[in-house]
DNA sequence: TTGTAAGCGTTATCAC
DNA sequence: GTGATAACGCTTACAA
């Protein structure tokens, strides 16, 4: 079970401990000669350095801690992910991920976890806006750097890689005004507060046109349970239809509020963009492959990991904490708007 | 940047070293009374243990690794991911994900780093079936247990964790049969061997009836494109409908195969099920949302990680290397098939 | 009930 | 150019 480490090599080869570490790590003060017969003897041994020791003496891992609400949950995080893979493989760190599946305990105990784990730096997307704010800004201050992503918890202070949601929701508002569809059903998550900037972003739209806000084409679903969210959604476009105030547009607020709509609006027999034009938020590849195809905004997810990532080791490579904080920034990418074919008339 | 130690603990409560450490494990040693004192301390403080020092010492670090082709290409390694997730919660062991991007050389790599990391097992969906063989077997018999989910490699002698594809392919074209379409165009990817049990399902179906196998009704196209996928699969249509030997069925081998011939077909305006009905094999949750909704045949994914990840466990439990041998084991989970509008006439 | 000391596999300082 | 040795933070006999 064991693995063969420096001493066993040391001893096969009557050289001294010390010898074979610096002959492996290519130190000069070690003959070509000798640091030959010990890397040979290394590789056909199939030695591998031990990295808990390794890290224990040096101080350090070579690697990152990623915190995210649950990966399983849509491609958005998949994308976001890749992002951080790609920069991790150019700086040469490892990743560790943990989910925190939107709870505040879980995502305290995540963030142990990791810097027991001794990891350099975290990349945190938190549960709420505002959850463990002073744990964090604690970890940041005395632990290793946490840089956050996608939810920008405005009580921490770091550096904080989003996207411009507001700019996005506008325009996508403005698209469905251009076309002429006003009576537009605006679905989001019931657990998304009322500053999200999605709802302000939709919400500017209609005020600069003087279009009033009607309570009634805001519906708030769950986003955990498919089938209470095919329901509520189902139920609320029935409702309207039955007062005679149809919507001829809806604007779903995540990927999976919008793919679903569609799949909905099929069921119902709504003719799409005929009756109702739909568009969304939605990353997922497969907005090509609906029918309509979906117009959607799509986040910058894969840029917005590797920017996170590589803002973090800029953080943990610059040494003193006071100038440190002079680095931090916050960065909102820009989203960009795929028209298809379910807002073309 | 450094966290507190036990020795610092130590230091300040004017205790040794070693009482420190029983106390912070519930040593039945320590008296109650100094046992809350230093505890309360260690709270009051933060403390986290060291794990890197930890593990060096015990020998074992309460982790494994998990090495997948590339998590964001799918949602069904999502939910392998997620049913492996839901296993180390139970058992209380952390997970590190690592890629190997469906290169062998990669393959290799992430083995060499897990081992470093020293993890107690490793759970491996393998770049192809027979890449790093006997490096894996060596692994698995001198370093740490290795488990194979979905691909699975014959030349590995170890416990293996797949899905009935032989049968799930079998049966969702029989059940293209008895809508009575038997010109099935079966799409699948150019790197699949022959020997690929989806593939040689889908022939025993046909075989069983009598139904002669027509190369031309068999198209491989790229996975990794999906431009050129897209090519493939609409230039095959178009051109067995040229010749007038159009399919009236389509039977995609994976999920990005079949939702992308949905939208193809959308795009050529054949009709669905009524010109060319459409089922593969599929996991996302979205097939509801196609329109029409997707028959798929659907793989227990998640199941296949929890079983991996627990099967893993017994064997890392297992002390003696001789007695693990006798559990290894191979178990195939049975897939399921979804009946929807695509193949509903 | 508490303390001493050795050791896990490295690296790094210093001596030879 | 090579070798002793201490130290990283922890656990664990064994001693007191």
């Amino acid at each position: 079970m064991a693995n063969i480490t420096i001493k066993d090599i040391a001893k096969a080869l009557n050289f001294s401990v010390s010898t074979i570490s610096k002959a492996l790590n290519n130190s000069y003060e070690i003959s070509a000669e000798t640091r030959k017969i010990i890397i040979d003897y290394a590789n056909q041994h199939n030695y591998r350095p031990n990295r808990l020791a390794k890290s224990l003496k040096i101080g350090h891992t070579n690697s990152i801690g990623v915190i995210v609400n649950s990966f399983f949950s849509s491609t958005f995080l998949a994308q976001v992910l890749d992002g951080i893979h790609k920069a991790s493989n150019e700086v040469g760190c490892d990743i560790i991920i943990m989910q925190s599946y939107e709870n505040v305990a879980n995502e305290k105990a995540c963030l142990d976890s990791l810097i027991s784990k001794g990891v350099d730096g975290i990349l945190l997307s938190p549960v709420s806006e505002t959850s463990n704010s002073d744990y964090i800004n604690l970890i940041n201050e005395k632990h290793c750097p946490v840089v956050l992503f996608d939810r920008l918890n405005p009580e921490i202070k770091t550096t904080k890689i989003g996207v411009n949601e507001y700019k996005g929701a506008l325009e996508a508002t403005q698209h469905l005004i251009d076309i002429n569809r006003k009576r537009i059903l605006f679905i989001t998550g019931d657990k998304f507060g009322d500053n999200n900037q999605r709802i302000q972003g939709f919400k500017k739209a209609l005020k600069n046109l003087d279009i009033p806000i009607n309570p009634r084409y805001m519906v708030f679903c769950s986003l955990e349970n498919t089938d209470e969210m095919d329901a509520k959604i189902s139920n609320s476009i029935l409702g309207l239809i039955e007062q005679n105030i149809a919507p001829n547009a809806i604007f779903g607020a995540t990927d999976v509020i919008t793919t679903r709509s569609l799949g909905i609006l099929a069921k119902l027999k709504i003719k799409v963009p005929d009756e109702i034009a739909v568009i969304g938020f939605a990353n997922t590849d497969i907005a090509f492959s609906l029918n309509p195809s979906l117009s959607a905004i799509r986040q910058p997810a894969k840029d917005m990991g590797y920017l996170a990532l590589k803002k973090l080791i800029e953080l943990i490579e610059c040494a003193s904490n006071t100038k440190r904080t002079s680095l931090y920034e916050t960065i909102l990418l820009e989203t960009s708007i795929n028209i298809r074919k379910s807002t073309t008339l």
